[in-house]
DNA sequence: TTACAAGTTAAAGTTAGGTTTAAGTCAAGC
DNA sequence: GCTTGACTTAAACCTAACTTTAACTTGTAA
C-alpha cells in the first residue's frame, strides 16, 4: 500500500509541509515519486518516518538523524557505528530525564510550599 | 554578598552574554546597577536565576518565565495564578518524561536487536 | 599617563526547525 | 473544455534563544 503525502502526514501526525521539508533535507533518500512528481510513501517510508519522529522527539537533531539514515543505506558494514550513535543517544535521553526529574522535584517542592509566596520568598521557600 | 556578571555567570553556569540577554528581556526586574552602570547580582538574584535555569531546562519558554516573574512582583494576590502556572508546567514536564520514556523503549529495543540491521530492516526489527 | 581588563550598549548575525507564499502542473468530474 | 483540488517547487519568512561585533566607559596597576 502506498500513501499520498496527505495520508502519510495523517499517519505519522506531522504536517505535509514538514514531510516535504524532511524530504528536501535528505531524510528520505529512498522515497519514490510518480512519473509526474508526486511523492509516494510506502509502508517502509512510514516506518522510517515513525523512527524519525521518535528520534526527533527525544532530542536528536535532524542532521544526526540524516547521518544515521545515510549509514543505514551503506548496509551492515556500518552497523557498529550506528549502534554507537544509538548508545550515545540513549545516554542523552537518560541525561534529559535526569534534568527533568530534578526540575520536577523543584516544582513539586514549590507547589507543596505555595502559601503566600512572593518574589521576596524566592530564596527562602 | 554581591557578584559581578562574570561571577554570577560562573555560579549559575550560564555565559555572561546570556545573563545580559535575560536582563534586557525583562527577566531580572529587580537587578541593581552601580552608579556607573555595571550589574550587581545579589544572592536573591542568583537564586532567581537558578529557578530560571530550572524552568528553562524543563522547557518553559522565557516569555512564560518572565510572566511568572511579573506575577511574583505583584505579591500574594497572584499566588493562585502562579500556582496554576506551576501546575501546568509540572504536567508538561510529566508529558515530556512520557515521550522520553517511550523513545527510550524504542531505542533499547533497537539496541537489543542490533545484529546486521540495515535500511531494509527498518520495518522488521 | 598609559595601557589593560572588565564592564556597558545597540544592532546585527546565527541556528534549528520549520511554515508560508507564489506560481505552476496534473487528473478527474461536470 | 473548464474548474477544482491535490500535488509540485523555490524562495521568503518566522520564532526562540542566544551570540557576536563594534564602539564606548571605567577602575586599577605599572
Amino acid at each position: 500500500m502506498e500513501y499520498t503525502i496527505k495520508q502519510a502526514a495523517e499517519r505519522v501526525k506531522l504536517p505535509a509541509s514538514t514531510l516535504r521539508y524532511y524530504d528536501k533535507n535528505g531524510l528520505m533518500p529512498l522515497l519514490k515519486k510518480t512519473s509526474y512528481g508526486t511523492r509516494q510513501y510506502s509502508e517502509t517510508d512510514i516506518h522510517w518516518l515513525e523512527l524519525v519522529r521518535c528520534l526527533k522527539d527525544s532530542g536528536m537533531p535532524l542532521d544526526e538523524i540524516k547521518a544515521f539514515m545515510m549509514l543505514c543505506l551503506e548496509g551492515s558494514a556500518t552497523s557498529e557505528q550506528r549502534r554507537e550513535m544509538l548508545e550515545l543517544h540513549r545516554a542523552n535521553i537518560e541525561r534529559q530525564m535526569r534534568v527533568l526529574t530534578r526540575s520536577l522535584g523543584v516544582i513539586n517542592y514549590k507547589l507543596d510550599h505555595y502559601n503566600e509566596i512572593g518574589i521576596f520568598h524566592i530564596d527562602k521557600d
